[in-house]
DNA sequence: CTGAAAGCGCTTACAG
DNA sequence: CTGAAAGCGCTTACAG
């Protein structure tokens, strides 16, 4: 019924352990043994049981995901982060759990634990090091394990971008409550427009909470009352969507008129959206490994994980541009 | 390091075998045993490993979830819906796995494939059916194998609620696209209205394309056109949100002047939206049943799980009411 | 009602 | 470079 190494390991003519080293690439094995196998294991399409492997790995590790009251679980980002963290945890054979309760009901904590950053994060980080349990904090958190997108470089990015593409007139699209990544996002993108000589002006830096109708609002709001700019950096997809739908409704051209860039790179269904892309994978990745590196004492360390420049075509020249 | 079944055993004074009946529920042990060893297992705060529970129990099946290119993957729905089936399948110790390609791109597929229903499901499961593969489809697809909220009976919770608070003027808030989740819940809501003397005027069957940026656009030029009414049943939450504030900046209050309904009760941040609740635990057992019974030659069946009323501060008695 | 033992499918020292 | 064997943590017939 169903495909096992020993099946692999009997058709391809050697032993299971033979087997597993291909899987796991490890380099002692001869490359035609590793070809020989490879095919038979492609041609029964062979994928290895990943519950057998997390036990045989088994890395003794325990890593937890502390969810907080505030943290919005069901929002796009924090669902495509856990699926990244649950893959990467699988392949490590690392358990991976999931604790909604408050901390202290616990009466044994695993040997890390992740969260994300929020506001109410310090009193959990408190008492996780009162219990000796590392933690990792998903954003930026200094004294603390933290892994975070690098947030200011997209925003130099996209300020980079639009203005090359010729814009002088801008907008940006945060939120003005304490938040590290609509602050870092806005000051790498305004550090840049200042360096070119094109601050951006005060009221056009707006608010949209990171979600599409406080968006939708915000730049509506600001067309209505006379504000204008040719292009738009949102510190969030959603938020662009939120925009493109005001520009939209006001009756203004994406990108003919008014460029938008979002930040995230999250596949969202039709519209083709030029925005800074984050690497989920990455992140989850780098978390584990600094929740392993915490298990095993080392020092706490923050990890700033690269954004990118995705086009789609919600960017474009500016309209008087002779571009 | 870690607490295992062997240690709750040592400590218990019994065998290991017995411990595993008792996690399992097993009537076959003696109730000061199962005590004891309950004890025992509280007092270590011993959770059983997943992968080794996954790996004995193995099912000897595989169960894949076939995600296509118009699914929204990173709406709410689709994010809660999989956790659920992850979480399910590893405690029956099937083993769950992702179908991003083209299904006929797989050299082996698993024995049994959910699907999400969608505009292009029918390629999918023709080529299921003509792999002799069990299909299941979540959401109603009669002729297949399916689980689906029970729509229907939502809409009609939602006409009762508000039919009881004294509303007579209403909305709706849903899709002329096809939808069966729209049209169901739109039926369920209107013949209810209609049988109570209040039908849905034509005019007020709005469309917010389940995303909250169109049903705020829908609410805001429905009644800046001069439609009123002091009711709103949208067939989703997300649309709900945007109905919200769509009135909020009319200077409508919710739920003073008009009450606001949505659907799925999903954990939205902030906001306690009254909504009909979807039961998505369940949603996913009976997906997992469905696709057992599948495997095991059974005929395939529809499953109607059902929803309720889920009472927060957005609905309340209309303005002009005595009541 | 309970224990001893085999087995789930893989990985990894240990020898050679 | 490769095989044989032990082990990961659990479940479940099989005896008793």
């Amino acid at each position: 019924m169903k495909i096992t190494i020993d099946e692999i390991a009997r058709v391809s003519g050697v032993s299971k352990g033979t087997v597993s080293r291909v899987i796991n690439g490890k380099t002692t094995v001869a490359a035609h043994t590793r070809e020989k196998v490879l095919d038979v294991m492609n041609r029964l399409g062979f994928v290895p049981d990943p519950a057998a492997r997390e036990l045989s790995m088994r890395s003794k590790y325990t890593i937890g995901i502390s969810i907080g009251q505030g943290d919005n679980r069901i929002s796009p980002y924090f669902a495509l982060i856990w699926r990244a963290l649950a893959r990467e945890t699988q392949e490590l054979g690392i358990q991976f759990i999931e604790l909604s309760d408050d901390l202290s009901s616990y009466i044994r904590l695993p040997n890390a634990v992740l969260l994300f950053s929020a506001q109410h994060t310090h009193k959990r980080l408190d008492f996780l090091k009162s219990q000796q349990i590392p933690a990792v904090v998903i954003g930026h958190e200094p004294g603390h394990a933290f892994v975070v997108p690098d947030d200011h470089t997209g925003g130099k990015l996209a300020a980079e971008h639009l203005l090359k593409l010729g814009h002088r007139r801008f907008a940006f699209l945060g939120t003005h409550i304490p938040s590290q990544a609509a602050d870092d996002r806005r000051n790498g993108f305004c550090e840049t427009l200042l360096k070119a000589g094109h601050p951006l002006s005060p009221e056009l830096n707006l608010e949209g909470h990171f979600n599409t109708l406080d968006a939708y609002r915000a730049i509506r709001k600001a067309w209505e009352q006379g504000h204008r700019f040719t292009a738009l950096f949102a510190a969030s997809d959603e938020m662009a969507m939120g925009a493109i739908g005001a520009l939209q409704d006001l009756g203004v051209q994406v990108p003919e008129q008014v460029s938008v860039l979002g930040f995230d790179g999250f596949p969202f269904p039709g519209l083709r959206l030029t925005t800074i892309a984050q690497d989920i994978p990455r992140i989850a990745h780098e978390a584990v490994q600094l929740a392993l590196s915490g298990i095993e004492g080392e020092d706490p360390q923050g990890v700033y994980v690269p954004v990118q420049l995705q086009m789609g075509s919600t960017t474009a020249p500016p309209p008087d541009s002779p571009v």
